[in-house]
DNA sequence: AATTGTAGTGAACGAAAGGTCACTTGTCAA
DNA sequence: TTGACAAGTGACCTTTCGTTCACTACAATT
């Protein structure tokens, strides 16, 4: 019918893969999702496999193009209440935007089957947030908004936690209010912690 | 054979499932790593689901007899150094006891499709870990190693970021040594953070 | 010695899986 | 108008799945 099947199929994949997992998807279900028979799926795809790779390559190509090159760090903020506001904004999108749910659930039950999920679970789940957050605290640092610390670990330090409590969404979204509640508690409790304090300000600047 | 063979099928079971998880594994296979044919599993399990329920009946009543009560809380560390200590100890014991290890990753696997797997998923990765670290943190603070401060909301910072490089170690056990370095770098940086430092001392104490 | 129960075998079952293929339908360029 | 082609259908194929069952071997009980 439409010339947008080859995409449909690929989204209606990552819905059920999402739920139940590659092994757990049968292709007659996944074809009837989108209200065509299970033949009809192999004029667009040539196996089930082939549909799981080529719903990798699009993950891959995607995180690429969202977060793979230095240009899209976002803006250092100017003070620790845009700081805030920053990362709950960012928590919002990631919890909230379907796709992107559904992306880190389908990484996270083939990380061990697959090579490619899995080092693309590492950079969702780990390294892509450090790297982000070393370079936001590296400037906040150099604002003198935070004080001089190592930026890598402090990203670690800070993007851990949030982590912790999306996946928390992810495995039981009837708790998100409250995990959004103890994701700002927790910011409020970082800066608290990290910001530059007025003594040491004045030491610093006699 | 042997009388333990149940016990062998749930052995077996974990393995399998925290490789394959539980809808690519098949029944077949499972008997076959034991040295019997597929049919002779069913004197001992009516189905592929009950060796499944059995299986979490056993990993939440582990849980519930190592963790589950106040009695088995770790005794508060007398310096920061044992403090250091115990993580480590603790850290190496979870990423290198190869039941440990296999019950995080069925977690991981089947969260989403099964309830009681979601419930012991979030004790195991996150409101587990910050009860025991709370207990630890407060009796610290008492005994003046750390400074006062909300002890769960420590819990929560300090634990979120080890449990985040464990499953990495789950996800690429290469990674497995950079882990473990990266985890007693984290725990001096907290540590250098948290402690009550002598002018605090001195101030509260005059 | 006879009996009973347990653990394991191997053949067979129906259901469901992934995949193929001849065929129809609708669209569009020539 | 016609020819070509992409998109979709339904019947059918093979394989594998979980499960059942009649049967054997053997150890323990009576």
């Amino acid at each position: 019918m439409a010339k947008d099947t080859k995409e449909r199929i690929l989204m209606a994949a990552l819905e059920m893969f999402s739920q139940k997992g590659y092994e757990g998807t049968n292709i007659r279900e996944l074809s009837a999702s989108l209200g065509l028979v299970k033949s009809g799926i192999y004029k667009h795809y040539e196996s089930k496999e082939a549909i799981w790779n080529a719903l990798l390559d699009r993950m891959i190509a995607y995180y690429g193009e969202r977060f793979g090159s230095a240009e899209h760090l976002p803006p250092v903020p100017d003070s620790l209440e845009d700081f805030i506001s920053m990362t709950m904004q960012m928590v919002n999108l990631t919890i909230h935007d379907e796709q992107i749910v559904k992306t880190r659930k389908v990484l996270t039950l083939e990380q061990y089957r697959d090579e490619r999920a899995r080092d693309l679970a590492t950079k969702h789940f780990l390294t892509g947030l450090t790297e982000m957050f070393t370079h936001i605290f590296s400037g906040m640092m150099d604002k003198g908004l935070l004080r001089q610390d190592d930026p890598e670990m402090l990203a670690f330090a800070y993007t851990s936690p949030i982590s912790a409590l999306i996946h928390l969404c992810d495995r039981d979204p009837e708790k998100t209010e409250e995990a959004i509640a103890r994701i700002e508690a927790f910011s409020r409790h970082f800066i608290r912690i990290y910001a530059r304090d007025i003594s040491t300000t004045q030491k610093q600047h006699p």
